[in-house]
DNA sequence: ACAAAAGTGTTTCGGCTACACCCATGC
DNA sequence: GCATGGGTGTAGCCGAAACACTTTTGT
């Protein structure tokens, strides 16, 4: 592609930091690097960018490249750029995370790609700065968490309030109460409980839970407060 | 720079959204771009990274080229590579904001480089995407600003509570509520009161406050709460 | 006297926490 | 029967919000 800059190129890497869960436990995709240096060591999964394609896309291609899934949750976590971070030159690299449904991705695309997905808490020694890059990512899924309910990205369609507490233990690393828990997500009114029991992780059985469309979503929930607010002047 | 990778190679920027404060009024540090395309427009204060630095690096030459500054806070906002964003080419640019004191800064060299410092509800059309890059700067002051008294780089190195206030309501174009603010800003415990008074901005006169340096926070502040608090199992 | 900011006190409200308690059921 | 998760209720605490009120001083 033309341009008129006489300035130095670099080269540019986008990599993710793919959270998946399963079995109650938050799990990381990792691929094995196929070239040199550092050939055959656990990295992210990552490729370079393109000429004519924004960053988000060529993360959003080697998601596609290495799970089969489009319109994955993509989310900018910071630019690495020490110029000694890639043994191999001067890569600048844009980390991203993404959240993936383990149950829906391509397992033989993973496979073919020498990937595997890792217990978060078991993660092996990973390549360049990779390992600091997981964990901005973590810190700015905390984050995310913490200000909406996360879950429908990553859990199956249905699910259940232990399941999606366990889910938010996994990320925090902290135990909830299960009562508050239950309240305060029931509070956000984003959540519709489904007429079917899951009867396979408690006696009694619990009901699951789905995440509301957009069109399920009440237009007369209250939108302010019958109180005054101070208003800026 | 040697490299032994064989991709794209592509033209990085940096540019800064400068956050400045004077006169109860937040200010944003624009210059006039000096070279095609878009010569002669505002733009924010920018520049080429070079092979053998940081973004960070870069951003703070950028900074101290234009305000003769150095040690300035600087964060990343976001990556900005849609490939049709620069006129001249493909160009990613990495955003970051920065706070500055406005009254540190060398004005010569802003003159010199015919920058411009801007009334922030009084901005003039940028070029490219940088009004776009402005808000998102804007957002992350306002999300640190909500987690952490900000005003140690943007105010003098005394302040009243006013001016401190003042500063918050421009950054959320909202009014606090003068008591409130005052006994919340006052129960972090990071301010000190100097036992001097400012009279220029009210009869009464109010007490200059300054930012406590490191060494000056108590250690026996309390740690935890003395009852239990539920862990992770 | 009055306006305007400084500074303090008080009441109310809502959300979070801890925890008690009953339910349903598989073992 | 008992352990386990499901699910509801509640009392206490704490911080935010609203706002009253006193102080000080320049005009």
């Amino acid at each position: 592609m033309k341009s008129g800059y006489k300035y130095s190129k670099h080269h540019v890497a986008v990599d993710c930091i793919i959270f998946g869960y399963e079995k109650n436990a938050l799990k990381l995709l990792l691929t094995r690097r196929v070239f040199e240096p550092e050939k055959g060591k656990w990295s992210l999964v990552g490729g370079w960018l393109r000429e004519n394609e924004t960053v988000e896309e060529a993360a959003a291609r080697v998601l596609l490249q290495f799970t089969g899934l489009k319109d994955i949750y993509l989310d900018q976590v910071h630019v690495f750029s020490d110029p000694e971070r890639d043994f191999g030159g001067r890569v600048l690299s844009i980390a991203f995370y993404a959240m993936i449904r383990i149950d829906q991705h391509d397992k033989k695309l993973v496979e073919k790609h020498g990937a595997k997905w890792w217990n978060y808490n078991r993660i092996p020694d990973l390549i360049f700065d990779h390992s600091e890059m997981l964990e901005s990512a973590h810190e700015k899924l905390k984050l995310k968490a913490s200000y909406e309910l996360i879950g429908e990205r990553l859990l199956p369609s249905r699910f259940t309030m232990l399941q999606l507490r366990k889910l938010y233990e996994a990320i925090f690393q902290y135990s909830f109460d299960p009562g508050n828990f239950r309240k305060k997500v029931l509070s956000l009114r984003v959540l519709k409980k489904l007429n079917i029991k899951n009867t396979t992780e408690s006696k009694r059985g619990a009901y699951y839970f789905s995440f509301k469309k957009k069109s399920e979503f009440p237009l007369s929930d209250r939108i302010v407060k019958l109180h005054n607010k101070t208003s800026h002047s």
